[in-house]
RNA sequence: GGGGUCUUAGCUCAGCUGGGAGAGCAUCUGCCUUACAAGCAGAGGGUCAUAGGUUCGAGCCCUAUAGGCCCCACCA
């Protein structure tokens, strides 16, 4: 046994602990028909920078779970994997090139791809370190990557099986572009917010009829260029009769004809609309109803196309301002009105997105949204909280197809392939060597590449070999829990769950864990602009990983937001601090312990490893070794009271970590360990541990190792270092607490007597400090206490803790009896249950002093027994309240009647 | 416009199927007691947003109102 440091020092732990993790390879996850197997995706996090708060959460819920079933004998795979993510990465790559003075286009897609290449394995290296400081237990033999060869065969495959099934179509339809990434971009990376703009009313003369006009109104009056028609709503009396007329379109020489369509909305605006089906996702519905021509006026960037005008080239404000400008000076424009209106951004740049229309590969999304929807009504996908099912429901109601093409190049190649001579599409593993058509010979792949989200939606199979047929994914598949945040439920979950249930027939996982976002002190969202974002790694290097992990998860419940205090984690590293001392203490009085005791002491709190145990428990074999040293020890009443309790803390734990309520689960041992453990249970046993005869002291010293040993292997999953190193410390037969049996609640604890009886200790001992602080007696003073009960088993009770009590109360010599013989007086008095307390403080004590206290307590009473007799006295109570309620309810009367009595009875006396 | 969610102690938040309001931090008062001052003991502090309703009984269930947050959405 080694000699602790005075202060707990993660920093100078934890990579070492982690280290030895490693090398005893506890993380890795084996196919092992004989155990049952829990299998947790890791979301893989994007290579284009570091973790943040978010991932740090989202690491240590996964982290902690993956660790606790683990402790219960199960074959735990939590797999780990990184993100290409395309657009993301892609941008930073070229700023990065940028700045070094090379391009994307001079470079090439070869050359280009190396260097995103190696800006992969670069992050990729500084997320792993992360994720390492942090404690994961992820199995890292097995990382992946999504572009990986696996990967990108399992992207493959899954492309042609839909096209050919008919689910991915090729077309030209209105899309997202950004002009600033240059891609397009799916409606779901789509932001869209309110800004502040102006609504342009502008007249388009009508063709052959002087001096009239038709007024629309517009909030991108650049898109002009492009209209092909201006609409009325076919119902609207002050129209009709444009219907089928020309408009000469302002600001060039073109014609366009009115149009009358249920789209127009006949109170909005001027109740004419002009159609621009190029650049407007409804126009170009419209279009298609009235076969209007798609004029595309907007190149990549933005700028305006359309040869031959003096806009030509122009940037799209530009080109707004100086069309605006014009307007003005042919008469054209009426006037403008501030409007704030909503505009789409790209969710990666900000930037304004257009509205193009290009040719585009798209996913056929009806019959998955039924595919989503079936799995959570039958049950075999749950959320938690229940909750998220709502919005997952509510995003599926609504879908659209996919827009799965991306014109990046970094990302999986589409797969099709087109003839050079006749374009004959082709899709498939690899470029034909014939076209089927025309018979040529040469083929050109399709240039794009596709949404980072179509091969992270495969990521719960792709990982664990599929489509090959693996012992992996027979064994590991379907996976048990997905946590993650409910910012990517459209992003990512929902395409999951499809894909799991097109590729694999089955939901990729039971169950969706959500967590929220952490946010700053002020409960704003952590971002670079404010700059008020938190490095996991500085808070690691301040207060170790276990203090942070701990912070996250105290106080949080499922799904919900949450802050980050810095005053949080210094309380945790405070916490693990007091475990660390409480260990000291017990430590060196192990040492101290005599050799007879050696072996028992020795075995305390340890029953094997967590396969062990589950091997014992299938095979319905008992643990009996507990029970054996039970057998041998003198337990004392508060012996037995700390094991019961640790008995209901196991309980409840188990429950709750089952039902993923992490942070109620951590609060139980927390509070398990600083109060009773701690600040009560150690207490009581230091008269036995400082006695040199005392006969029952092995008793303590093994109920002390055994219930920190406990409550340890409670703890670990939530602060896997401090755990690790006072387990190993502490003993030296297990190897690593990590893959030691997570506690069980055993019948052999089970003692509700004595667990009554220390309570009613505990109520007294509370009674006196209580009364001894409000006197103002100075704990130097060891007043002499008085306990009268008419109770036998209450003089019992006190009676056989007698040094306990007057430990934990500071009391001198305790008497225990049945009257007030002895008693002066003028004694300072305290009524707690079915007893009553003296202090002889004679010198002390002011008479009227304490009349007004036990006035007060009277007052207390008085009160309860009220309220009490209030229900008691309700006929509907007593008529349709449980029988249980009642009975309890009149136990509690007859305390507080008893109490009160007492009370009254030491007032009238002084 | 649709949907969700929240409002509990000075602050941040728990409160599971309805049965005498909790934690941490902060504040105040004693203690450097031989594991720990990163600690110990004690105390103060809440009409559970408002108004109704259901119920023997509501922080919890229902309805409405006010305010906050979030998501979705093609009113030019």
């Amino acid at each position: 046994m080694r000699e602790l440091e005075k202060n707990y020092d993660p920093q100078a732990m934890e990579p070492e602990i982690y280290q030895k993790w490693l090398e005893g390879d506890y993380f890795h996850a084996h196919v092992d028909p004989e155990k049952k197997p829990f299998s947790v995706m890791m979301p893989p996090p994007n290579v284009t920078g570091q973790l943040h708060m978010g991932h740090a959460l989202d690491n240590t819920l996964q982290d902690s779970i993956c660790r606790f079933k683990r402790m219960q004998g199960y074959e735990v795979l939590w797999q780990p994997g990184t993100d290409h993510a395309a657009i993301a990465t892609e941008v930073k790559v070229i700023k990065k090139l940028k700045e070094e003075g090379k391009d994307k286009h001079e470079l090439g897609r070869e050359g280009f791809l190396k260097e995103a290449w190696a800006w992969k394995e670069e992050y990729e290296g500084r997320i792993l370190k992360q994720m390492h400081k942090m404690g994961a237990s992820a199995d890292w033999k097995r990382l992946r990557f999504t572009m990986d060869e696996g990967c990108s065969a399992a992207v493959k495959k899954v492309f042609i099986d839909l096209y050919n099934k008919g689910y991915i179509y090729r077309g030209s339809r209105i899309i997202n572009w950004c002009p600033v990434c240059k891609t397009s971009i799916s409606d779901a990376e789509v932001i869209h917010e309110d800004q502040a703009g102006n609504f342009w009313h502008i007249k388009y003369p009508i063709v052959g009829e002087e001096d009239r006009f038709v007024e629309i109104a517009t909030t991108r009056p650049e898109t002009l260029l492009g209209d092909t028609a201006v609409a009325v709503n076919p119902e609207d009396e002050r129209y009709k009769d444009l219907v089928g007329k020309m408009l000469k379109l302002p600001l060039t020489d073109r014609e366009i004809p009115v149009v009358a369509d249920e789209y127009v909305d006949m109170e909005f605006g001027t109740g004419c609309v002009k159609i621009t089906p190029a650049h407007d996702p409804n126009d170009f519905e419209v279009g298609k109803r009235h076969d209007l021509p798609e004029i595309n006026i907007m190149n990549d960037d933005a700028t305006i196309c359309c040869p031959g005008s003096k806009y030509d080239g122009m940037d799209r404000y530009e080109a707004r301002k100086a069309m605006v400008e014009d307007l003005e000076k042919e008469g054209l424009l009426v006037k403008v009105v501030p409007h704030e209106h909503n505009v789409g951004t790209h969710d990666r740049c900000g930037t304004t997105i257009e509205p193009m229309v290009k040719p585009q590969w798209f996913v056929r999304m009806d019959k998955f949204a039924e595919d989503c929807r079936k799995v959570l009504e039958s049950g075999e996908l749950r959320f938690v909280p229940e909750n998220y099912a709502k919005t997952y429901l509510h995003w599926i109601d609504n879908i659209k197809d996919w827009c799965i093409s991306r014109q990046l190049w970094w990302g999986h190649r589409i797969p099709a392939y087109y003839c050079d001579q006749c374009g004959k599409l082709v899709v498939g593993e690899e470029a034909p060597d014939v076209c089927p058509d025309c018979g040529c010979t040469h083929f050109t792949q399709d240039e794009d590449t596709l949404d980072t989200w179509f091969s992270s939606a495969l990521w719960p199979f792709s990982t664990l070999g599929w489509p090959e047929h693996t012992p992996e994914f027979d064994y590991f598949y379907p996976t048990n829990v997905l946590v993650t945040g409910y910012d990517i439920i459209f992003f990512w979950v929902v395409r999951m769950v499809f894909s799991g249930v097109e590729h694999t027939g089955k939901c990729p996982f039971s169950t969706v864990l959500m967590h929220g976002l952490v946010r700053d002190s002020q409960g704003r969202k952590m971002s670079k602009s404010l700059g008020n974002g938190i490095d996991p790694l500085e808070v690691i290097d301040k207060y170790g990983a276990d203090a942070l992990r701990a912070s996250l998860l105290t106080g949080n419940a499922p799904g919900n937001d949450m802050r980050f205090y810095w005053e949080k984690v210094e309380s945790e590293r405070n916490f693990a601090n007091k475990v660390w001392n409480a260990t000291r203490f017990i430590m060196m009085n192990l040492d101290k312990a005599d050799a007879s005791a050696a072996a028992l002491l020795e075995d305390a709190g340890l029953c094997g490893t967590a396969d062990e145990a589950d091997r014992r428990r299938r095979e319905g074999r008992k643990d009996d070794s507990v029970a054996k040293a039970m057998e041998k020890l003198q337990l004392t009443i508060e012996d037995k009271w700390i094991l019961s309790r640790l008995n209901k803390l196991t309980e409840t734990v188990t429950r709750n970590m089952e039902s993923f309520e992490l942070g109620i689960a951590l609060d139980n041992v927390t509070g398990f360990i600083w109060d009773e453990y701690c600040d009560w249970y150690i207490e009581m046993v230091k008269p036995r541990l400082y006695s040199e005869t005392d006969e029952t002291k092995t008793a303590a010293l093994w109920t002390l190792k055994t219930v920190l040993i406990n409550a340890l292997k409670l703890l670990h999953p939530f602060m896997p270092f401090i755990t690790e190193e006072i387990f190993t410390n502490i003993q030296d037969r297990e190897a690593s607490i990590m893959i030691s049996a997570y506690p069980e609640v055993r019948e052999e604890w089970n003692f509700t007597e004595e667990e009554g009886r220390v309570e009613s200790v505990k109520e007294a001992v509370r009674a006196i400090r209580n009364v001894r602080s409000e006197m103002n007696v100075p704990p130097s003073k060891k007043a002499s206490v008085y306990v009268v009960s008419a109770s036998d088993k209450v003089l019992e009770t006190f009676g056989a803790t007698k040094n306990v009590f007057a430990t934990l109360c500071g009391a001198g010599e305790v008497f225990c009896q049945k009257d007030k013989a002895g008693i002066p007086d003028n004694a300072v008095s305290a009524v707690v249950s079915e007893a009553s307390l003296y202090l002889p403080l004679a010198e002390l004590v002011d008479i009227e002093k304490e009349k007004e206290r036990l006035k007060k307590e009277e007052a207390r009473l008085q009160g309860e027994l009220k309220r009490s007799h209030g229900m008691l006295s309700n006929e509907k109570f007593i008529s349709k309240a449980p029988a249980a309620k009642i009975q309890e309810e009149k136990d509690k009367l007859a305390k507080y009647e008893d109490m009160l009595r007492q009370v009254q009875e030491r007032l009238s006396s002084l």
